[in-house]
RNA sequence: GCCCCCAUCGUCUAGCCAGGUCCAGGACACUGCCCUUUCAAGGCAGCGACACGGGUUCGAAUCCCGUUGGGGGUACCA
């Protein structure tokens, strides 16, 4: 299966509001408008919809261009790189919407409303309760300029508002949900410039979409609604419409409604999502990160970067959210997925978010990945915690090294290297799980005598690498007609102050017998001070 | 209200266009067992879906109609 060769080079956009936050289902239309360029050695533009922008626009779009920067989706034309159907910012494009609307007038595809808002109120309510769809009255609409200076004589005001056909059908063919039919009756007067002359979303869309010369309008499912008027607009501007397809929506986990990030609380609910928030949370913490719902949210891309995920792991999550090449091929990597994809593949029924599924590909990403690189992008959690120097010495490397290879799969994302504060922190900073301390070594009979004598055999080891210390541990069991569980957690306590972590061996073996010991015996110590020696 | 879209395991999906090989396949999650020094990981097994009702047909998850349910749109928002 393939999509139709297309006919005219591909050019295709994401057009996204400078909200300050890059949205996890915008990425997913936005990769799916990447691949699609790549794909067909086309153009992938991002033009910035800035046209109601209040706040500092520079401000507001810098971590949403981060966020395509650090997922690879790079961009061919746009903010930064330029291009030459700009600007690209549609604050600056507006003489060019004036221009349109002017156009659309002058053809007779637009008229200046003159009604004042609750006059269309009142029309509005009338065919409410006779229980009619409203059809605009275009009483107070201005065709002439003897209409003109007569309304404006009155002290009225316009809008210019879309002259929808009144008959017949519009038919759109999508690649996605294929043909849709609409009435044109059902269509709105659509405003298309307000009163103060600035112009709507719709209008300045098409207008840049046949400026820029798009080829393929691949966007979200929440559009399809408002093809019809946008067509509308492309026929009366003289430009057929762009090839088109609606992708399903990005749904909340174990629901069909749109993703959102105002809904934060509600999603911590689901138990698999606020586990990943969770996990997110804890590293941000560590690295003393302020967490605001507002930024720090599994719906924002910088959750992920600043949690240690691996870019292609979402992006290969991303892009089986509503879409599959077969019944079970997974992981794709990246150029596969370049070679792959085709929109005929797209699924039409929302797709919702699992926040499992992804740290599954995470996972599985992660392991992948040599040692080396896995300590390379376990080091910089380390410094920016501050637990080791920056840069990192060679000692400190080896050891993060050390780390990685014994934390093995337990590494999931690269913050989680903050979860193993043991190795770093100095002996007397170590943090205590009392409730593991009272089990293992305050309640648990002989266990303070058996550290005691394991400690002297520690301290006489030959060697200190994880299989020797395995070996002696072993022997010093077998000695005793014992298993290794009998010595095992009270050495972990005494030793890393948690009743978890990876292999024993490997964890005394990081820490060397210095501090093995040390560590052995302020356990020890710390036993004596609240039962008397024995 | 009106318009549009959608409907296979809890979730992502394969199969649907070209009806039989599907008492529906894979993955994630979940449950149990094995492994095991903890936690993970891994191995094995299990649970689990064609929304409903009519048609068409020898035969329907697949085609048609309807119902129900869900989603989106209906702004001088994007």
């Amino acid at each position: 299966m393939s999509d139709p060769t297309p006919a005219a080079p591909v050019r295709v956009r994401f057009a996204p509001s400078p909200t300050g936050y890059l949205h996890i289902g915008g990425v997913r239309t936005a990769l799916f408008n990447w691949l699609f360029a790549r794909r067909h050695g086309g153009r992938f533009v991002l033009r910035v919809d800035d046209t109601d922008a209040q706040r500092n626009v520079a401000e507001a779009l810098a971590p949403i261009l981060d966020g395509f920067r650090w997922l690879g989706l790079d961009w061919d034309e746009g903010p930064d790189v330029g291009g030459e159907y700009g600007p690209y910012y549609q604050s600056e494009r507006l003489p060019r919407y004036q221009a349109a609307v002017e156009r659309l007038l002058a053809g007779g595809f637009a008229y200046r409303d003159y009604a004042r808002p609750e006059e269309i109120q009142a029309e509005r309510g009338v065919a409410e309760a006779a229980k009619e769809p409203y059809v605009a009255s275009r009483r107070w609409a201005a065709e002439t300029e003897a209409d003109r200076a007569r309304f404006e004589a009155e002290g009225r005001g316009f809008v210019v508002r879309l002259k929808m056909p009144r008959e017949g059908q519009c038919r759109l063919d999508d690649l996605v949900r294929g043909e849709v039919v609409t009435d044109w009756a059902a269509e709105a007067d659509h405003v298309v410039q307000r009163a103060d002359g600035s112009c709507l979303y719709h209008l300045a869309s098409v207008v840049d979409d046949i400026e820029m010369r798009i080829s393929h309008v691949i966007r979200a499912e929440e559009h399809l609604s408002n093809t019809p008027r946008q067509v509308f607009i492309w026929r009366a501007l003289g430009a057929e419409p762009p090839v088109l397809a609606h992708l399903p929506v990005v749904a909340e986990p174990g629901s069909r409604v749109k993703l959102s990030k105002r809904k934060l609380d509600k999603y911590l609910k689901n138990p698999e999502f606020a586990g990943l928030f969770e996990r997110g949370r804890r590293i941000a913490e560590r690295l003393g990160h302020h967490v605001a719902a507002d930024t720090f949210n599994p719906v924002i891309v910088d959750f992920y970067r600043e949690s240690g995920f691996l870019p292609d792991a979402i992006l290969n999550y991303l892009l089986l959210l509503g879409w599959s090449l077969d019944d079970k091929t997974e992981i794709l990597a990246a150029d596969e997925r370049i070679a792959v994809f085709t929109l005929d593949r797209v699924n039409r029924a929302p797709a919702s978010f699992d926040p499992a599924k992804l740290l599954s590909f995470q996972e599985r990403y992660m392991q992948a990945l040599p040692a080396e690189e896995r300590t390379a992008l376990a080091l910089p959690f380390l410094e920016r915690a501050g637990w080791i120097a920056s840069p990192p010495s060679d000692a400190e490397r080896a050891t993060v090294r050390a780390v990685v290879e014994a934390a093995a799969e337990r590494l999931k994302v690269a913050g989680d290297i903050l979860d193993y504060e043991e190795l770093f922190v100095a002996d007397e900073a170590l943090a205590c799980d009392e409730k593991a301390f009272d089990k293992r070594l305050r309640h648990a009979a002989g266990a303070p005598a058996l550290l005691a004598a394991l400690r002297a055999a520690l301290a006489a080891a030959p060697g200190f690498a994880a299989p020797e210390l395995e070996a002696l541990c072993g022997d010093f069991v077998a000695a005793r007609g014992l298993g290794l569980g009998a010595i095992v957690h009270a050495v972990r306590v005494a030793v890393s102050g948690k009743a978890v972590g990876f292999g024993l061996f490997d964890l005394l073996s990081i820490l060397g017998r210095e501090r093995v010991l040390a560590r052995i015996d302020r356990a020890l110590a710390r036993l004596d001070q609240t039962r008397p020696a024995s």
